[in-house]
DNA sequence: TATGTTGGTTGACTTGGGTCAACGGCTGTG
DNA sequence: CACAGCCGTTGACCCAAGTCAACCAACATA
């Protein structure tokens, strides 16, 4: 198990060779002698405040970003406000890859936090490709994963009830908060309800109130963002047997 | 406007610089002579019933398929049988890319109507993305036009109301009926209300009931699987202001 | 330390879509 | 070409989640 991400030291080398992230990130599986040379495909990195985006629905598609630090969300609006927050991304991931097909960005990357990116120029990530055996293969995974969770978040969003939803989303969070090194039980969630509530296709208050009844229940405490998962096992029961399920 | 799809000949050389498709298909935007270098790619053509699976969730990945006729389904299934669409396939797009994040099919892939694909070898197709230039571009915009599209259905079961995801639905098919040369405003649609309905998130009664409701209102007219859309832009107004909706 | 603001919780009430059931019309298989 | 099973429609009823509203806790700003 791997110690939590460092603070970033300014002026430290944007190297993938040298960055603890490689098991999560882009890299990963590749051999060391293709590492170094993949040491000259992080440009640059991207500091971004909270709040802030790292990029707009409509901003030309330049580059992709892998996470160094931090975590984000994606929303897409609709021309009347609505809001649909796609994903939630933390560190090791990769954003930007919806700007490829029509080369300008689709939806909205904004930071849940203060945060810092790699930024990887398209252009040089393809020629890179073209050179470097297993940096194909592991972009087309990256991108291939991207489907497949979409597909799950489907599966969430088009068969499951309220609790179902959430307690997939708790999971899922404490799965991902486990492969960084962090506790799998306890954690910081950096979005409000409303955030999740957009992501799982809930009303903030559903989502609220499913944290409460969780609570009621001893599957979890809660308070505020601070969630501890009680009985992971009692999470997973409730989303496989459909307790009467749509 | 083109013409809509021949009848494939059995014997037909299986050469993408000889197909119709190549407009809608992975070679779109390659020069005529990376066109004909990727003749070599598409190893063979395989036929799979109405009914019968493609490929099945779980399946070791090898290739993916450029559908060359009829059209297809993608679903997820949970252990206790709930079952998700998570996408309608038409003739030129691409199926099976799910499979290439784990070696493993994650989905099921099911004709709709008797239909044929192009097998394309993923490694083949890896090695020659090294060789030709604008294969690899394009196969990463396949690639990131699935991630869009997945983005957009999310919006859809996280943000819409059951008459605009019906309306939203419609307006998609009539969109790519279009872009095959047939008619944007009647079309015969290949799945059940049943699959409708779980792409939409949706009951199959709802789905009938919404259909109902739209031919009431001078929409549309329907007969069983027969759509005719009377009034596309009635349809677009559906979804733009939300009656009221979550 | 006061104070406005944002985020979260809870209650009372409403409603869109799910559930259950009956029925009728295609359709494709023997 | 008959008929069984699937598919689609419609009605009556119900409930999970949305809406509206009040209120409290945390936190940022002065």
């Amino acid at each position: 198990m791997r110690a939590s991400v460092p603070i970033t030291v300014d002026g430290l080398k944007s190297a993938c060779s040298q960055c603890n992230l490689v098991e999560l990130c882009l890299p990963f599986g590749m051999s060391d002698r293709e590492l170094s040379r993949l040491d000259e495909l992080v440009g640059s990195r991207r500091k971004v405040k909270r709040q802030h985006n790292l990029y707009r629905a409509g901003d030309s598609f330049e580059a992709i970003y892998a996470i160094r630090a931090g975590s984000f969300k994606t929303d897409v609006l609709l021309e009347d406000g609505r809001e649909q927050v796609t994903g939630f991304q933390m560190t090791g991931e990769i954003l930007g890859l919806d700007g490829i097909s029509t080369e300008s960005h689709s939806c909205n990357a904004v930071a849940l936090e203060d945060s810092e990116v790699c930024v990887i120029a398209y252009d040089k990530l393809e020629q890179m490709s073209h050179e470097i055996e297993g940096l194909q293969l592991q972009f087309h995974k990256v991108m291939s994963r991207e489907i497949v969770r979409d597909h799950g978040v489907m599966m969430l969003l088009g068969s499951m009830r309220a609790e179902e939803r959430l307690a997939a989303f708790l999971l899922n969070m404490s799965q991902r908060f486990t492969a960084r090194g962090f506790s799998p039980s306890e954690f910081n969630l950096r979005m409000t309800r409303e955030e999740i509530g957009s992501y799982l296709g809930l009303k903030l208050e559903t989502v609220s109130r499913a944290f409460s009844r969780f609570q009621e229940e001893g599957l979890i405490s809660v308070q505020q963002k601070h969630v501890h998962l009680l009985d992971p096992a009692g999470l997973k029961r409730l989303i496989q047997h459909q307790h009467g399920a749509r």
